[in-house]
DNA sequence: AGGGGGTAATAATGCGCATTATCTCGTTGA
DNA sequence: TCAACGAGATAATGCGCATTATTACCCCCT
């Protein structure tokens, strides 16, 4: 026995009363003024609660309404595959915001990839559709890849930073400048006189704001810049070791651990000898129980905070100043983080 | 500039043809025995490409048609919180099928929560409307719950296995039976001849699996049966001790490393004293980097069985034989497990 | 020439809901 | 007493697509 499913049809029928009566009680009545008596009101929520009828979301979406889901486009895989788990902790942070908010998550997974990384354009697109709004989650290279959505007026967060599109774009991000910053803070608090930064290669806007971070940090110091460049551990602790440096910030892109055995073969210790800060969470697995200090990307917060933004944004259009959050990174207290060594201040 | 999102409509007047005449180009036709020309279908393929048209999900599916949206909905909540990730493993292996098979995930996180767990009657059920079909993880305490389901003939999927509704309940599980007698098998090819089972207390299907798995082992092999159902460690290992078992087969709801502990406590050494065997991957948190003999929950081969599985019932109904899937639990080799003492095997 | 039969496409309709335009009626003012 | 008015509800319509019913047309045969 296929049952047919309760429509608004159905309510008002057993109200006796017509379909878009019982639309408006719902809806709390249109723009256009109608008006529903008490009497009326009752009735059909009496017929509602009688045949337990609730609204189908695809004919609500179709109809210009909202469907109460909210989407997650990845601009990477989603999921961990070889250990690495970066989306992870958005995740959960989103998904637990979900739940408050009462709505449905929806996982954009069917999007063609095109070298290695997802596309918005092309047929993955209109799928957007079936979402009141989307998150959109990270390294996005094509600005043009917006240009439907911004078009369209299609309601979307970033989530990490972004600064290009004249400041339109929403996002929260974390505040990668204040913590690095903060960082050679730590350092300088200690004694350590010449502070290094191994940044990551790339030119995405967190390693922007780290180097941007580091260098605010250096020149509130009054130390000197060591920026290191190196692509491999050997290398950078060479260049550490040569330079003096005792304290280094270490982007999260770069492994801390090979890093770390690199300067023991230097015969370095950590943190006696060089005291080591991660910018970030890192990507690497970690190895050993060591616990490292720096600072940790509150990825939930983040996660959850973009879905708030983004039913908002949906539901009102959020203001202006709210569109742009920055989130604070939470030092962490680790063994890699200790007093400038003797030699280094006295020298 | 809001543009209008192309429709069949456009595509269909770009082409010179009807709207209807597109969606039987896209559909390959009808059942109703429509025909297209080759001329016509090229001329509607190159005006969708030029268009660049793609359908909307929701029209489609208002109209009786495919989301291409596949939904998850977990009895408990979906996301790690405290710890304990009951559920990643599960979802990474859905997510790896949902990108192979081209649909999108919908985790349906607005369900009401009572008593602590989803609720899949309420206005919770039309959402899933919404997908073309349903995964099932988790506790089911309500059977009628499934009735909506069912008498819709909705299509759904269990990850874990279901025995009840006349094994009319498509599932795609672990099969713990055999697993836990192989690991029975292990043990007595050691030459432990006292194997004990510390069990978990509650009736579901896996506790009743592994159960019925340690004593088809047993008889296998001839030995005795050592059923424990001590609530804390202390208990268990001393039962353990004054039974003089040497192999334990332990149930994942326990916490093996406390039950290390209490026997290390007696003075019972792990293995050399006493073998240990998870039967299923640890729901609570590794301690120490020991590696644990047992076997492994295919938790990502599940998950990506069961959204396939769910894929093809959607689409042509799966045949019968199918809808149950039981899936091998690998054996792990980890450093808890060693031949038995020889005070037991001689005495 | 007229009908049978097959092909190719269109017209019409519905999915469930939101929304605008329209209608009905009881009430009020002149 | 009659028109104007407004509250209260309904009719009508569209969202984009799938699907059935129907039409238009052409070829072949008697």
């Amino acid at each position: 026995m296929v049952r047919h499913r309760v429509t608004q049809a159905d309510v008002a029928a057993l109200a006796g009363v017509s379909q878009p009566t019982v639309s408006f009680v719902l809806n709390g009545s249109a723009p256009s003024g109608v008006r529903i008596s008490e009497e009326t009101r009752s009735r059909v929520l009496e017929a509602i609660r009688i045949t337990g009828y609730s609204a189908n979301p695809v004919a609500q979406r179709l109809a210009g309404g909202r469907t109460q889901i909210l989407g997650v486009f990845t601009y990477e895989e989603t999921f961990p595959r070889g250990g690495q788990d970066f989306y992870g902790g958005f995740l959960n942070g989103i998904e637990h915001a979900a739940e408050r908010l009462g709505v449905d998550m929806l996982l954009f997974t069917s999007a063609r990839v095109v070298d290695g990384r997802r596309r918005l354009t092309g047929d993955g697109w209109p799928r957007l559709g079936v979402a009141d709004g989307c998150l959109l989650l990270g390294r996005l290279e094509d600005q043009s890849e917006l240009q439907p959505l911004l078009d369209t007026h299609y309601p979307f967060v970033f989530i990490g930073r972004r600064r290009s599109e004249g400041g339109r774009l929403p996002y929260v991000g974390a505040d990668y400048v204040a913590a690095t910053a903060r960082q050679v803070d730590r350092a300088a608090a200690l004694g350590h006189a010449r502070i290094g930064c191994l940044r990551a290669r790339g030119a995405d806007q967190p390693a922007k704001d780290r180097e941007e971070g580091y260098l605010t940090g250096v020149a509130r110091h009054g130390v000197a810049v060591h920026l290191l460049d190196a692509d491999d551990p050997a290398t950078a602790a060479r260049a550490i070791r040569d330079q003096g440096i005792t304290a280094v910030l270490i982007a999260p892109e770069h492994s801390h651990d090979d890093l770390a055995d690199a300067l023991a073969s230097l015969g370095l210790r950590v943190p006696d000898d060089v005291s080591l800060l991660l910018l970030g969470q890192p990507l690497h697995p970690q190895r050993g129980g060591r616990t490292w200090s720096g600072f940790t990307v509150p990825r939930e917060e983040m996660g959850a905070r973009a879905l708030v933004l983004l039913s908002r944004i949906v539901a009102d259009g959020a203001p202006r100043d709210d569109r742009h959050q920055l989130i604070d990174c939470p030092d962490i207290d680790g063994g890699t983080l200790a007093a400038a060594p003797q030699e280094g201040p006295l020298t």
